[in-house]
DNA sequence: GTCTATACGCGGATAGAC
DNA sequence: GTCTATCCGCGTATAGAC
């Protein structure tokens, strides 16, 4: 069998099967081959539809950020709006954590993520943020965001408590991070979030009072 | 030669070499075998020191955590300390920004990061914060900082104009960004760091009032 | 135009000689 | 504690079958 019928595999398919991969066993077990068996295909005939590897992670990311709900900046008052698209993107993220590290590693010059700085800034600016102020906003939240979604805080913390006698006098509780891992976690991005937002809204009225 | 007099390699050459190559040529540059000709050795000779390729690395990230100052929670008021860390912190990952994607990647259960983690806590609690609030606020100031150490806001933008026409309505300018590079990522980390900050110190007063 | 077969030069890691 | 020799898997280039 050299050319079948009809084509046995397409973009679509191929970036479907790598994030079940990425998903199911992390970004590592992802090769060539391992996806190509997954395919039922041999791994070269991969390359009839992505020149390199690498483009095929980047289709895997851009379908992962292009889920992400836009409609709120059509619909909400900016800070409203802000706060549940924060919750959009992370949750994103959170589905497939594994694929996270290569999302964040480059810059996100993918469509979706163009569309995605198009909607939040351009939300900002209709709203009277100064387009300085609109990227900077942007940027913030995509700094906020990424880096939660990056690794859990909790998990960072071994649950031996031995570890910590001694050499860390204030962590001696640390070890029961991991088990509260999902409240820590959510607490740390919500209490964040709503720093963040109030912040930008006092920010608002004090640079509206001055060019107004 | 095979059993040298005296030791030529140390874990610590070792890591000053792998810092080097990594801040010069990236981390994909920095295999077992560059590594070793580098200290003008063979591969395997490294697995005398480290067990794996990514115990040197770990070595390598928690050098340049270790460098991050933390006196200023034994000297100033926790929201000036809180914001004097986090630049520091920020700068210590700038002065790597190749080691970055490894850094966030694994959770930070290295000594020099639960150390840090064990002064900044503290600096809370003794402050007069909740427990539960000192663990949510360390860990947002986590995120912050790595998500805005990782990747640069601005290059994520291409600066080809054409790029925008029609497709991101607002973006028509978002191929400058990359000049005033960092303006725009150096601008995104301050307001970021003062609308987390000043959010802190609203809850602050809250809590406080709530409790005493 | 889509696949298979094969091959090259890398990578991390191990075994055993000195 | 360093060497040499070696293993296996990786990304991917190329040639050719249909």
């Amino acid at each position: 069998m050299a050319r079948p019928a009809r084509p046995v595999l397409s973009r679509q398919r191929i970036v479907e099967t790598a994030t079940a991969v990425i998903d199911a066993e992390g970004l590592a077990a992802l090769s060539t081959r391992r996806l190509a068996r997954e395919l039922r295909v041999q791994a070269p005939s991969l390359y009839n539809y992505f020149a390199t590897k690498e483009e095929i992670l980047d289709a895997v990311g851009d379908a992962i950020i292009a889920g992400v709900d836009l409609s709120m900046f059509d619909r909400d008052p900016w800070p409203a709006a802000l706060t549940s698209w924060a919750r959009a993107y992370r949750a994103a993220f959170a589905a497939h954590p594994n694929v996270v590290p290569f999302l964040v590693h480059g810059p996100g010059r993918r469509p979706a993520a163009l569309r995605l700085a198009d909607a939040v800034y351009g939300a900002l600016v209709d709203a009277g943020w100064p387009p300085g102020h609109a990227t900077r906003i942007g940027a913030t939240m995509r700094y906020f965001v990424a880096g939660s979604a990056l690794g859990s805080f909790a998990l960072g913390f071994p649950d031996d408590p031995a570890l910590y006698d001694g050499r860390y006098p204030h962590l001696a509780d640390a070890h029961r991070l991991r088990e509260h891992r999902v409240q820590v976690d959510d607490g740390a991005f919500e209490l964040g979030l709503s720093a963040l937002v109030n912040g930008f809204v006092t920010l608002y009225q004090e640079v509206s009072a001055g060019t107004g």
